[in-house]
DNA sequence: GCCAACGTTGGC
DNA sequence: GCCAACGTTGGC
């Protein structure tokens, strides 16, 4: 049986990787993310073919930029190991990979940015610690509900 | 560029 | 296992 589709929230800073560039390159390992939870996520909650929202982060109008899915299941992001690389782990072993990811494949940019300025005035409907609208908003993967996901896009 | 909030590290 | 110090994130 295969399990229910399940909804997703990534964060990336455009000047990084953005929307455009995952547009451009169709599918892309999801390197660098270097947070416990956000690995978890990655490694235990998603299933190929679960809904992603992209997230624009550190930039002039920080907010969600477009649409992508879960291209494969998790497994080592390979940047951990190269020492040439900023995410370079010096601590993690190939034996036990650390940090894992997942590919991502682009589906389409939003007709509209929508700023997070937009998405905190529906901050009661998203839920008490949704991760966007919390204070100290930090995670960079985590889980959307189907409802919460039905929100946001209604926004576009 | 500032700085509050947060996660991680490491000494004890 | 505590917790202060530190580095990073990310909105503004």
């Amino acid at each position: 049986m295969t399990p229910r589709k399940r909804y997703w929230m990534m964060k990336s800073e455009p000047d990084t990787f953005s929307i455009d560039d995952l547009a451009r390159v169709g599918r892309e390992p999801w390197t660098g993310v270097r947070n416990y939870q956000a690995r978890n996520f990655m490694r235990d909650g998603m299933q190929v073919g679960d809904g992603v929202m992209i997230y624009h982060s550190n930039c002039k109008v920080p907010g969600i930029a477009g649409l992508a899915t879960v291209a494969s299941h998790a497994y080592p992001d390979p940047t951990q190991f190269d020492p040439d690389s900023e995410y370079f782990d010096p601590k993690s072993r190939r034996e036990s990979p650390r940090w894992q990811l997942v590919d991502v494949a682009f589906e389409r940019k939003l007709r509209r940015l929508i700023p997070l300025q937009e998405i905190r005035r529906h901050a009661d409907a998203l839920g008490d610690g949704f991760p966007l609208t919390a204070r100290g908003n930090r995670l960079s993967v985590f889980p959307l509900t189907a409802a919460q996901w039905q929100l946001l896009l209604s926004l576009e």
